[in-house]
DNA sequence: GCTTGACCCTGACGTAGCGTCAGCCCTTCA
DNA sequence: TGAAGGGCTGACGCTACGTCAGGGTCAAGC
């Protein structure tokens, strides 16, 4: 007879882990010795290691009690559906890897590959510090949750930073931000960029391209960001409402306030 | 702002997970409004959506709070510990896929194909009943702990069966363990041929192959499953030991008993 | 006969990452 | 004005055991 160690290391198993298969109904427990020990045949051996192979290959233990049980044709349907959740759980992995794989690098465990290019892109155009964490940021929240609509976006985005005039305002913006002081000139000068940019998309019904988006888009979450990283951004606002126009990320035409 | 539920759902996590942060301290407590609601800014978001996807990816979230404020370094080597882990984790789960694969069929979840094919052979030649689950018992029980041993001795074995004495002893067991009763004649000829089988084993030095394994095979295990299953292979042991050999699957040749 | 070390027993708490009440407060809309 | 739909804290539940604590048992050596 067998104490169960020599049980459990048959099986390849700890003795706690047998004693809880006990615990669970899951292994009957064997008769006592007069010490109150418990004697184990083999035959405990061959259901401990059907217990544990299962156990192993990660099927929950309740369902491992029905299963050894089981009739043939219960068993093989059980089966199908345990190496159907291993394939998912194995795919699920294989997708936290990639991610991972590249994040070594910097932004892309957050962001996808496109706008991670985007982001170099502007980098590479001299846009840094607050301005570019923030863009950053900002395409970070947008990527949680819509990753499939913002990767659509970023040939068009990419293709703006053609125009010397967004580069230009990028690059004031970085300047402005970069600083504590308030630069009221620059900021003008910002704030001008932006509203011609502004009346020219608008002139192009630059709207119909993401009238669907605009519903669940979280524009105002990214405007919250802006503010909350920098109060000059506030100010930004105010000048571009006196140009005639509210917003910060999307812009939509206001009567102009008195500067 | 946002209240927490906004919150957890731009990040795609819970109310519950976002909460559990806090608790633990991986995502700071935000200010109150006057009724006591958390109430998030936008960059709760970006800290949150980081640490929500560091846990999918199976990260502990023990180590997303280091993570999350590590420098670029310390980061870049925390990640290859992480895909090692995501690696070995995917490898482990293969394994269990094959597994379960196999097990389809029949005992190839507990068992090595060498030894599905050899109790196969033996199914063939008509081998059956207790003394085929038995065989499967004890093979289980081995393949369990010396995986690499068992295959390297099933092609013996195998070839074993091309010997019409060792198939007839098969079949000879099987008749007699497969009813209730004690056929005694049966039962002499099956012993008749177990020893003579051995004396030939014994002649041949068949030890040597297998010295080394003597002490760590548990041939006494074996035995206690043969006399667990039936009490008549008692009475076996007792017919070889009258015969000069002592044990059952492992013979040892003794003073032969008076019968 | 005594000690020592290796096992065995039960009972109970700890672990990770939340899920899920329970009991209560706050806000809003019909 | 009351019902729905949040939000709050606190606490227990879940999986599959690990890890004490506090005791009894067994085999071996002195």
């Amino acid at each position: 007879m067998l104490t169960i160690s020599q049980l459990a290391s048959y099986a390849g198993v700890t003795v706690r882990a047998v004693r809880h298969y006990h615990q669970i109904g899951l292994l009957p427990e064997p008769e006592r010795d007069r010490s109150g020990y418990r004697r184990y045949g083999a035959h405990a051996v061959v259901s401990l290691v059907k217990i544990a192979t299962l156990a192993d290959a990660g099927v929950p233990l309740s369902e491992i009690a029905d299963l050894v049980k089981a009739d043939q044709e219960t068993f093989a349907a059980a089966v199908q559906r345990i190496d159907g959740r291993l394939r998912d759980e194995i795919a699920r992995l294989e997708r936290s890897r990639t991610s991972i794989a590249e994040l070594a690098a910097g932004d892309a465990l957050l962001l996808p590959p496109e706008v991670v290019a985007y982001l170099d892109r502007l980098r590479e155009l001299g846009v840094a510090g607050p301005v570019l964490d923030g863009e950053r940021d900002g395409w970070i929240i947008m990527a949680a949750r819509w990753p499939d609509r913002v990767r659509e976006w970023m040939p068009s985005k990419l293709a703006s930073l053609d125009d010397p005039r967004i580069v230009r305002l990028y690059q004031v913006l970085s300047l402005l931000f970069d600083t504590r002081e308030l630069d009221e000139p620059l900021m003008a000068e910002a704030a001008d960029l932006m509203a011609e940019l502004a009346e020219q998309a608008y002139e192009a019904g630059y709207n119909t391209q993401e009238e669907s988006a605009e519903d669940e888009v979280p524009f105002d979450l990214l405007e919250l960001l802006a503010l909350e990283t920098d109060p000059r951004a506030q100010r930004m606002v105010e000048l571009m409402r006196e140009r005639g126009w509210d917003g910060w990320t999307r812009l939509e035409k206001v009567p102009p306030t008195k500067g």
